[in-house]
DNA sequence: CGGAAAGACTGGTCCAACCAGTTGACCACT
DNA sequence: AGTGGTCAACTGGTTGGACCAGTCTTTCCG
């Protein structure tokens, strides 16, 4: 019973995710042309319909360019690739670390946040400014446990995005949260310095409802930014 | 002819773009399951591999969520979608519109760009501020073609970008830019009041070799927010 | 030497079948 | 009536092979 496997992964997502750490981690140099979907559907031993859709999902995050008859072509991932890809970088072995990712993703956090909490000041309605004080003593009462302290503290800043009007912030949170969820120990990362200071949120919520925009920003900004680690940072593979 | 199309379209892609649409709009409300594949298949009458492709992208997309033998459900986007999805929520007939769509993307813009012109004064190295220094005068020197125009704008901000060393930024840089250029008429929208400012885009590369953060962030910033509109924003269906 | 044709690639689509999970109805037993 | 198990009918996952539709390379003829 060494390796009493549950969990099935769908032959298709792990052809996926190894193509997307052999571009990210280098191993498919950018220019390049990808191998033919029959020459990986023989290589691997899998059916070539189950290549096509692992390729077909490449394209989508731009990692590859396809084109009827020609070859695939890798592509540079730094000038194409989106903001969901963060997680896979991460994972590739080459490049930048975990610890790299989840700093940068805690600065553009802090960076969006602020910027959404002063427009939710700006332009949310009064609605929206009652529930977010509401649920930051939802969040308030939460339990001992990490996990629900978490959760409430994301929905919280969720209804802030929402109530910014912003959609493109509003995506580019859900890309940050599940992006970064599986990554890194982010109840633990963020700890008490910023998740449990109650009162910094009762503060915020009230300059939200005042319709105080400056003065939220800065709150958010500030709070948001206890949680971004200050260390210079140290590249693994120094490339380019 | 009066329908001469050339342009080919791969089955999938369609199919895909037609259910994200669906989506997108509300047609097909979060919650509520998927079309089985084979019916999918039938109905539009191609082959259930074709289905296959455009489902595993919208899962991808995390649009959907599929579950062997069980049914496929359709998620929230809202609460799930990734940055890389604002362009088919505008192409999508309800909800936000083109200009909306287009405000908040510039309005990230601004935030991000803002912080990272900041952060590429604190962190890049000197031969990037060089570089930069030195797009600014290919930019100065850009033919009087607006499309020549922009390449060139965007690829002075990537450097500002990318000697931020912030991959987060680097990849919702991408996102916005390939995102909205097919969609908005970004040069024209730009315009005189952004692009052609030379003059500040010379400012802003000396603030950043000369490592002044603070000047650098609040320069970007103002430039940045010149092409913000500021109107009040109408919403077509005024869903929620 | 130039260019057109032929062949060998490439990805795109289809058909038909079967494997592998989930669901729910049905029926025997308590 | 309630409980439990069985089974049939779904669902998505995978396979094989065939063919279409483009691209690229080679070859051969003018």
């Amino acid at each position: 019973m060494t390796e009493g496997h549950i969990r099935r992964e769908a032959v298709s997502d792990q052809l996926f995710a190894l193509l997307r750490d052999r571009i990210l981690g280098g191993a498919l140099p950018p220019g390049g042309a990808l191998t033919a979907e029959r020459e990986l559907a023989a290589e691997f031993g899998v059916n070539r319909h189950a290549v096509r859709e692992a390729v077909k999902r490449l394209q989508q995050a731009r990692l590859v360019e396809v084109s009827h008859g020609g070859r695939t072509q890798v592509l540079d991932w730094r000038r194409t690739a989106g903001l969901e890809l963060a997680v896979g970088i991460a994972a590739a072995d080459s490049g930048p670390t975990v610890q790299d990712i989840a700093r940068d993703a805690l600065e553009m956090r802090a960076c969006i946040g602020a910027d959404a909490a002063r427009l939710c000041a700006l332009r949310c309605s009064a609605r929206a400014a009652a529930e977010i004080a509401a649920a930051v003593e939802a969040h308030a009462q939460a339990g001992p446990d990490l996990t629900d302290l978490d959760e409430t503290y994301i929905a919280w800043w969720r209804l802030i995005v929402e109530g910014s009007g912003n959609i493109a912030y509003l995506l580019a949170f859900n890309s940050l949260v599940d992006g970064m969820i599986p990554v890194a120990d982010v109840p633990a990362d963020l700890g008490a310095g910023e998740i449990l200071d109650v009162e910094a949120h009762r503060r915020l919520a009230g300059h939200i409802s005042a319709r105080e925009a400056g003065a939220a920003e800065l709150l958010a900004r500030e709070l948001l930014a206890r949680s971004v680690p200050a260390a210079p940072r140290a590249r693994k593979g120094a490339r380019r």
